[in-house]
RNA sequence: GGAGGCGUCGCCUAGUCCGGUCGAUGGCGCCCGCCUGCUAAGCGGGUUGAGGGCAAACCCCUCUCGCGGGUUCAAAUCCCGCCGCCUCCGCCA
């Protein structure tokens, strides 16, 4: 949610990061509208409702026929007062709604565009010649069934399409990953957490995954729950109302759980394979931390996910996503993405953002700074590990007899072996 | 699933039966000041959060006793619904 106050007094501010975003900037003169009723209307009833109070007390002291006459007056009063109170209250839910609708701010540095005007900040590695080896590298399917690593067929049968299973070593390889992302975390100074899967309408709102894009989460609608698609959103409302002491550094939470994702509006996309699929398992960082901090907390996160990258000895890219491509609650926004052989390009493994005070102004969750007032927070969030980061590793670490080398870092989790084998069905 | 109890401004707590002087009591903690070799004690004051009026500060006003409605001139207090916690019973993994 946007500051009222900076749409107020600087609506040029607001209108040029939903231009930049691709959305309508006439949207901010409707809510400068409906903020003016707002204050009008609130200041109407609050006059009125001043003003029965002051007779209520006369009352409650009079006698006889004073008393009489004072009841006559504020029985009139009292419709009145009800009727402006609802008015207000009218003009205030009105006024919320609008602003709920509109997207962050959007950082002066990222680049302005849709989904391909990203830039590129950096690569790291080279992608593998596979041509210069010598042989056509298998795809991660190809791969995890040699392996009886993946099982897409069973998973469909079971749950239907974008669903699978994970067995043997495609399970073990998974544990192992996401154990490894929370023992960095930890090490980090981050509190692992282990959240729900299902969250209260507001908590999901709160986050901004309601907005455009709401059609892509599952909701159990019998009971008014939403199903997370990151640990981002049960984190996040973790504080909810609250107001936080950041006297002693950011709040920093590693959270691990299993995303769910309806994907609607992929259909035909990326449908081989585990790289776009209903449910996955996710372990992501997440930072309360001071407005002022939140650059460089940011900075931190991606710091990490790289490091964390590194140690499946991978080569990978990080790009500075457009404006357009940000997501309704982002302010700006670094994607680390993989080079995946077989498709001859980089595909998205973490994602960080940077939301400022967006949720938190949403959620209501402040700390106090340093002259103690209450000031909202900045949230920010930034995978660690995922199931999809299992495409990378087979793809790039293949052997031309479909076995697989394991990174270093991940033997520990597979038995100590160097390299998987195919198996047998 | 059934029965009962509870929910007050950081924590504890008075107030709720019987509506108005609650614009919420007291203690603890915390902050400021006085006193004081230092510390402690003592003394005095302050200490929920949000919104509106204002360029802003002081200030003024409104809301805030789990949440939402209702009754009433007036609700922490009466009525209804919901949520959460605790105890007991039943059922189940």
């Amino acid at each position: 949610m946007i500051d009222a106050k900076l749409l107020r007094e600087n609506p040029d501010v607001v209108r040029a990061a939903l231009s930049k975003r691709g959305e309508n900037p006439e949207a901010v003169d409707q809510i400068l509208v409906a903020d003016s009723e707002r204050r009008s209307s609130i200041a109407a009833f609050e006059a009125l409702r001043a003003e029965q109070k002051t007779l209520g007390k006369q009352v409650a002291q009079a006698k006889g026929d004073e008393r009489t006459a004072l009841l006559e007056r504020t029985k009139a009063l009292a419709a009145d007062v009800k009727a402006r109170e609802a008015a207000a209250n009218e003009a205030e839910r009105r006024f919320d709604e609008l602003s709920r609708a509109l997207p962050n701010l959007v950082s002066d540095e990222a680049p302005v565009g849709g989904e391909d005007d990203y830039r590129v900040i950096e690569e790291i590695g080279k992608p593998r010649d596979f041509a210069a080896e010598g042989f056509e590298p298998r795809d991660h399917l190809e791969l995890g069934e040699l392996l009886a690593a993946i099982d897409m067929e069973r998973g469909a049968k079971v749950s239907g399409a974008r669903f699978y299973f994970l067995k043997g070593v495609g399970a073990l390889l998974q544990l192992g990953l996401l154990q490894l992302a929370i023992a960095q975390a930890v090490e980090k100074g981050f509190t692992p957490m282990i959240t729900p899967s299902l969250v209260k309408p507001e908590v999901m709102d709160g986050t901004g995954f309601l907005g455009a894009h709401s059609e892509e989460v599952y909701r159990l609608e019998a009971d008014d729950l939403y199903l997370v698609g990151t640990s981002e959103v049960p984190l996040a409302g973790y504080h909810m109302d609250e107001i936080l002491d950041l006297s002693a550094g950011p709040k920093r939470y590693a959270g691990w759980s299993s995303c769910y994702r309806s994907e609607a509006g992929s259909y035909g996309k990326d449908t081989r394979g585990i790289i776009r699929v209903h449910q996955f398992d996710k372990v992501e960082m997440f930072s309360y931390c001071s407005l002022e901090d939140a650059a460089a907390e940011h900075q931190r996160l991606l710091s990490w996910e790289k490091e964390m990258l590194d140690k499946m000895e991978l080569s990978y890219r990080i790009i500075d996503t457009a404006t357009g491509d940000l997501g309704t609650s982002a302010y700006r926004k670094f994607d680390c993405e993989a080079w995946v052989p077989t498709q001859g390009r980089y595909r998205e493994l973490t994602s960080t953002s940077n939301c400022t005070d967006f949720q938190a102004r949403r959620l209501n969750i402040r700390h106090r700074d340093a002259d103690g007032k209450t000031q909202p927070v900045a949230t920010l969030n930034g995978t660690l590990a995922t199931t999809r980061w299992i495409v990378a590793i087979l793809e790039t670490h293949q052997l031309a007899d479909g076995s697989v080398r394991v990174p270093t870092a991940l033997r520990p989790f597979v038995g100590g072996r160097e390299v998987l084998e195919p198996v047998g069905r």
